[in-house]
DNA sequence: TCGCCTGATAGTTGCC
DNA sequence: GGCAACTATCAGGCGA
């Protein structure tokens, strides 16, 4: 019986290692993207900069549309601007 | 017609300004709390080890029995060392 | 002598309570926050997209202007789409 | 000339791509990890108390003696237990 | 209802 | 030694 006071200790096992194995590589690339990044100052880059660049990427390349479509509503709704009509067109369209 | 684009502004921005109000208070009391930390600093405190005892405590006063058992049991079933009824107890202990 | 161990146990218990006590109020106002979104929902408001338009207002407030200006540089250089001074535009609005 | 705006935009493409490609190898090794909670709860393991285990041999692995030595100190300037006394043996000890 | 997922918070680390 | 970014943990909402 491979059970240690209840626990099946050759899964527990398998499971810790596999983790830590993934820990492993997954901190490795984190140490690989903050060597680009440090390439990148090194060439004059603003780090700080190019993480938003990052960040604003992957927030574009992310369906926010419909959210994006209510957010919108509730900001025009708070005269975050001045063109509510805008936002009535809008409301229009539903 | 308090509506825009149909959304009850009104209604929408009480809701957001007391949102933000509170937060500003959460906010000061948080500045409060470093503040607090930067004197113990200052007294020659280690604020890193200060940390750890006040969510010890906060720990200690939920109940965390049962989930050390299942701790010790799984540390000793990955026979962490040598002298596992050590390690269990030291756990314990912690 | 009030030291334990070579610690100024007086010292830290003061400490440890003023933090303690200015978390408790902390903590109460997280659950007046979470008591206003619970209304908001009651009212027929998205709390996700609520908290969305306070973070946004947040970050408005803040100062990004510096840090957008070096943004949309780096926005353009990549080309970010056909019409960059479009981009540029939205970059600086938003 | 490549640049635009002034910035070198060939090199900063290669940047945000090679960056973005690493973070992408990075999520999945994320997920992977997910994954492999996922199956270990599926066994039935806790994995609150698999993440404690493996945390706790991370730091195993580290030096962490002289802070818990400092901590304990703290604990027992606090009068956590009911035995001061063996306190005082232990700091005289050191 | 349970597990997933996102957002919030706390802790750690590295830079200035 | 303070500050800011990053990571990890946690809780609450959401959907199956």
């Amino acid at each position: 019986m491979s059970d240690v006071g209840g626990v099946a200790a050759d899964q527990l096992r398998s499971l810790v290692e596999r983790i830590e194995r993934l820990s492993e590589e997954k901190k490795a690339l984190a140490d690989d993207i903050a060597e680009v990044y440090s390439q990148a100052r090194s060439q004059g880059f603003d780090a700080k900069i190019l993480r938003k660049v990052i960040a604003r990427r992957k927030r574009d390349a992310a369906e926010l549309q419909e959210e994006d479509a209510i957010f919108s509503l509730y900001l025009e709704a708070l005269a975050f601007d001045k063109t509510p009509l805008g936002a009535a067109g809008r409301v229009a369209a539903e």
